[in-house]
Order: C-alpha cells, then structure tokens, then sequence
DNA sequence: GCAGTAATCTGATCCAGATCATGGAATGAA
DNA sequence: TTCATTCCATGATCTGGATCAGATTACTGC
C-alpha cells in the first residue's frame, strides 16, 4: 500500500477571542447581506451586535432552547443538525464564514429548532432577533439579499430530499463530496482539497447513512484514484468522475 | 369485510377560468403576505398579476423551463417535485391556496429547478420576477412576511431530511399524514379528512418509499383503526396513535 | 520516539423495504 | 349493465445497506 502522505488540513487553533472588536466592521462588511450599505451604515449595526467565541464541540445553539438571537459565523466551521431519539444525528448543513442561522422569523416557536455545534474554533456574531428585524425594514435591500440566501438554502434542501428519496449510499456521497469541495474546497497538490476537519461519522451525518458505509464508500473511490484521504480529510483527484457517479441512473 | 362508504372527497370540476378579474382582489386581499398593504395599494399590485388556469395534470412551471415568474396559487391544489432520471418523481411539497412559487431570487438560475403539476383543477396567478421584487423593495413588510414564509418551509424541508435520514417508512408515513391532516385536513363525519385526492403513488412520492409499501402500511394502520381509507383518500381516526408511532424510539 | 487513543477499515450477518407478480375492487365510459 | 381502466392489496423474492465485531492505522501527548 502506498505511503500516504501527512494530513494537509491544518487545524488553526485560533483564539475565540480572535472576534476582537477591531475585526468586526471587516467581517460585517465581508457578510454578502450588507454589501449594500454605506460603511457608515454598517458602523452603525455594529453596536447592536455581540461577539462569542466557541470552542471545537461547543454548541452554539441547542435544539429546544429559547430563541432570541441570530447567529452570524465570522470564523471557523458549524454544523447544524438534528437529534435523534436514539442518538444518531442528522447533519442538515454545514456552515461557513458569512452565513446565518438561529432565531430569524417572528411567526416561528421560540425556541430553536436546530442545535448548531463548532467543529473548530468559532467566532460568531450575534444579534438579537427584533433587532435584526428592525434593520430589514429599514434596509429593504439587505432583507432582499437574506431572501435570496434562504431560498438558496431551500433549493438546496430540497437538493437533499431528491438524493435521499431517490439515490444510492454511492451516489449521495459523490454528489456531497463535490458540494463541500465546491462550498469550501481549496486547490493543493494533491487535488481539490475540502478544507474542514471531515471525519467518516460527520460524512455519514451529512449523507443519511452509517459510518462503516461512508469507509467502504470512501474506500472504493479512493481505490478508483478519485480521492485520495486520510484521517479527517478528503481530497478530490478526479471530480470529473464523482459527477458522473453522482449522476448515474439508478 | 365491512361495507366501504363512497368516497366523501368530492373532487370539484371548477372551471379553470374561475379565477376571475372580479375575484382577483378577494384573492389577493386573502394572501397571508399582502395582510400588511391597504386595499388601495393591494389594487395597484393586481394590475401586475396575469391569472391561469390548469386541469388537473397539467404542468404550472417544468423543471428546466425558463424562470421568469413567480406562481400564487388562488385556487386548488399543486405539487411540487423532482424528477428522477429513472422517471420515479419526488414529491417536496404539496401547495395550497396562498402559497407560491417559482422564480422568486434574482440570483438563482434562469431555468426553474421544480416541476409544478396542478393535482385538482387550479387558478394560478403570476407576476413577473422582477415586478414582485419591485414590491418588495417598496414594500419592506410584504418582504418580512415573504422570508417568514421561506423560513418556515426551509424548517419543513429539514423536517423532511431528518425524517429520510433517521426513520423508518412506517414513521414517516405517519408522520406525513399527520402533517397533511394539520395542513389541508378537515372535520368529517369518518374522522379527520384529508381533503385532496390523494393516491397510493402520490403519498409514496411524498413519502421516499413505493407505492407497494405505502400501501402496505395504509392497510396495516387501517387494521389498527387508526385510519379510514378509499381509493384516493385518507382519514385519521386516530391521530393520537399515529403520532406516537411517528415520535417511537427507532 | 513511543505508547495510547481515536479514527478508520473490513468482514460476516441480518433485515427493512424494493422489486416482481398477480388478483381484486372502485370508477367511468359506452 | 357491462366492459375497460385505473387504483389498490398482498404474496414471494431479492438486495442495499444497517448492524455487530474486530483488526489496523493515523495522530497526540509525553
């Protein structure tokens, strides 16, 4: 067997309190829901915001705890996921730096209905509910751009229902394999490499099936010169072949 | 066997061209997200609104078809699905009057991503992607009650993955029923009646599984007098049980 | 380095549900 | 009424992937 290389993935310890005062008018200003407003504007919804930093494991939200405020990752990885009665998650998305989540609608329960967790060291903004909603009727453009990524998101769920109604272990895990390194891949020598700590239990989170299923899954692409992976990271050598993989009749 | 009733769904023959110009306010007035404008700004908008009507069977949008307009249903009942290469459809939603779809986010592709097939006769009104933006934009509410409504489905639609993910036919059959009762069921005299045509085939697009095992567990629910069916429809006796079956320990 | 730990791989078995096949019952058309 | 069509029920078989059980291997901390 060949000698596989050392992992490519640094784990950036960063500091949670990286989310220093300083840094937040420049990631308020890189969130795509905000590109419209002056730097004047921005300074201004800046006060309204709180700053936390989270650890890998932390969870930031928790299913069925009250929800008052939205969460804006700054830094590092989330996943948002379901419980199971009998303990086995359910990944729904995995959040990168610029996205949303947590308390958003008015109409919707109090309580949050989605428990998010850190998979690295996270810097999350914070806001209270009204007052995210205060900034949308003032600013009809920004609440445009938050429409538009909901949809998306949306889009994107109904993506999974499709794959899960009607696809195999193989071909679900093709077609995520190409959305992470298409959301979060980053080119390296060794291929497109999907720049998060990506264990074979979160993979099976992510596809709806087991972990022994996402290994021999795995195993077989990489057999087929595909990937290549290792302990927590996956790369894609041969996207062209996952696709057509992901795209098969069934 | 006991003596089956006649069907108590009566499937309306409305005429497609129902949605007349004289009940386009009442329609309009009545969509949850237009409850904010008066009725002089609501007669305004109607003037951008085409009305069309559908048989039962045809297609509203194609998935693939140009996007141009959004679709609010004024009148009967649309799904909304996928296709398989294999031809086996996966049904994401089921609409009702009120609720709409189609091109909503200037971002998204051109070219819808859903099909939208009228399952009763339908009134469908529609407008132009750009004009319903152009509310929005002068209407920061109608916004605001538009994204609570995008939100709430993207909560369905996770529902729906935690669902294919974690549990079992017999559960996610229950549980559909359960949640087509609370949205479109209705006080009969057999329990509480789904009112839509509904067949075998459907509630297994519906539900990821095959009409072979839908039914199976529809005659095995009936047998437990939790149901009472006919050819194309349902009615629960017994939500009670069958919510405890939906929320059982797997 | 080296040991310990946690992630990964792989084999063996089992089962929910898909698939294939067929008979029966409700509805609609002539 | 009678036929034809469509929908539904159900038996028999098969299989993808879950489950159970270890064996390996990559990384971590000392």
């Amino acid at each position: 067997m060949l000698k596989r290389r050392k992992t490519p993935v640094e784990i950036k310890h960063t500091e949670p309190h990286l989310c220093s005062t300083e840094l937040r008018l420049r990631i308020l200003h890189g969130v795509s829901f905000f590109a419209s407003l002056e730097h004047a504007q921005i300074e201004e919804i800046n006060h309204q915001f709180h700053e936390k930093g989270f650890e890998p494991g932390d969870y930031l939200t928790f299913a069925g705890d009250p929800a008052d405020s939205l969460f804006i990752i700054a830094e590092g990885r989330v996943k948002l996921l379901r419980h199971t009665t009998a303990g086995k998650d359910v990944m729904l998305d995995l959040l990168i730096p610029g996205e949303f989540f947590g308390g958003l609608s008015t109409s919707s329960d109090s309580t949050y209905l989605e428990t998010a967790q850190a998979l690295t060291s996270v810097c999350a903004l914070t806001i209270r509910r009204e007052a995210f909603r205060a900034i949308l009727n003032q600013y009809p453009a920004v609440g445009m751009q938050v429409l538009d990524l909901v949809t998306a998101r949306l889009e994107a769920a109904h993506d999974t229902i499709h794959q899960l109604s009607a696809q195999t272990a193989e071909q679900r895990i093709a077609a995520t394999l190409l959305t992470l390194a298409a959301k979060l891949g980053e080119s390296h020598e060794v291929g497109l490499l999907i720049q998060t700590p990506l264990s074979r239990d979160e993979l099976a989170e992510l596809t709806g099936t087991t972990p022994e299923t996402a290994s021999r899954v795995i195993s077989q692409f990489q057999r087929d010169g595909w990937i290549v992976t290792g302990r927590q990271w996956i790369a894609l050598t041969d996207p062209k072949a996952l696709r057509q993989t992901a795209e098969m009749e069934t």
